[in-house]
DNA sequence: ATAATTGCAAATTTTTTGCAGGTTC
DNA sequence: GAACCTGCAAAAAATTTGCAATTAT
């Protein structure tokens, strides 16, 4: 969990507004979280703050590498914070998203001649640890 | 490609009619390809098929297994025909998406402790070869 | 013959846009 | 103070639904 939206922000050419910091903290928080998801929370504290401002600063904060869009299958895309290189754990029974390291391996493994790389995204759908024990 | 659709999707438990075997072929032959981009191709040899209809299609293929939604960072979902694992190697200067064979390497170093993996998802994002050499 | 599927039009949901007033630096 | 942001309402785009007519098996 980061402390410093403001500056994540201004660092990043974006004004600090109270709209941008109340939804980076919501992303924070969350972890990976939809537009809607994001509306939800943020309007508890800022009951003025309109979808359209969500939906502009999504886009704003992606060009501005703040925040990563994290497609999944048979779902609203989600958003993250942006960070390092890792692969999500995606639950299909309850949802949850984790994080994980890729191993040097897997990406050394993933190397493809005449391509370019730029980034790896890496889902795994499965069940994970506390629904098996259910 | 696939040459018979109809024993594609009587084997999965569905009705073979032409609006689904334009849809079929129409993915087939684009490998990757948007509902959006489906509508174009099929309305040509099928004009008044529409759009709730491949809409009600890819909603109905997908839960039996015919064919397998591929979202895609910054652009609508593509569809694929079903087929043995594989990942993406998306050009971001083009768009077009190549698949790949996964090293079993690869499959190994991505294993994780305590997740019930059900199936990977890997896009790589970059620039083809053709793209490059421009 | 039966159950499923289609196409249309309408409804719903999601996302984008324009602009007046407010805010950040 | 200048440039940028927000919120609203309205527009546009994407997806879903209901139903009568048609089609696959």
């Amino acid at each position: 969990m980061i402390k410093n939206y403001i500056t994540l922000l201004q660092s990043n050419d974006l004004k600090a507004t109270i709209q941008r910091t109340s939804i980076l903290k919501s992303i924070d928080q969350a972890g990976h979280i939809s537009v809607d998801e994001i509306y939800e929370e943020v309007k508890e504290l800022h009951p003025t703050l309109s979808l359209a401002t969500i939906y502009k600063n999504i886009t704003l904060m992606q060009e501005n590498n703040v925040i990563v869009e994290v497609p999944i299958n048979g779902q609203k895309s989600k958003y993250e914070l942006k960070k390092d290189d890792h692969m999500h754990l995606i639950c299909q029974v309850c949802g949850t998203i984790q994080d994980r390291e890729i191993r040097p391996e897997a990406k050394e493994a993933l190397v493809v001649e005449n391509f370019q790389l730029n980034s790896s995204k890496i889902n795994l759908y499965g069940v994970c640890q506390s629904c098996q024990n259910r």
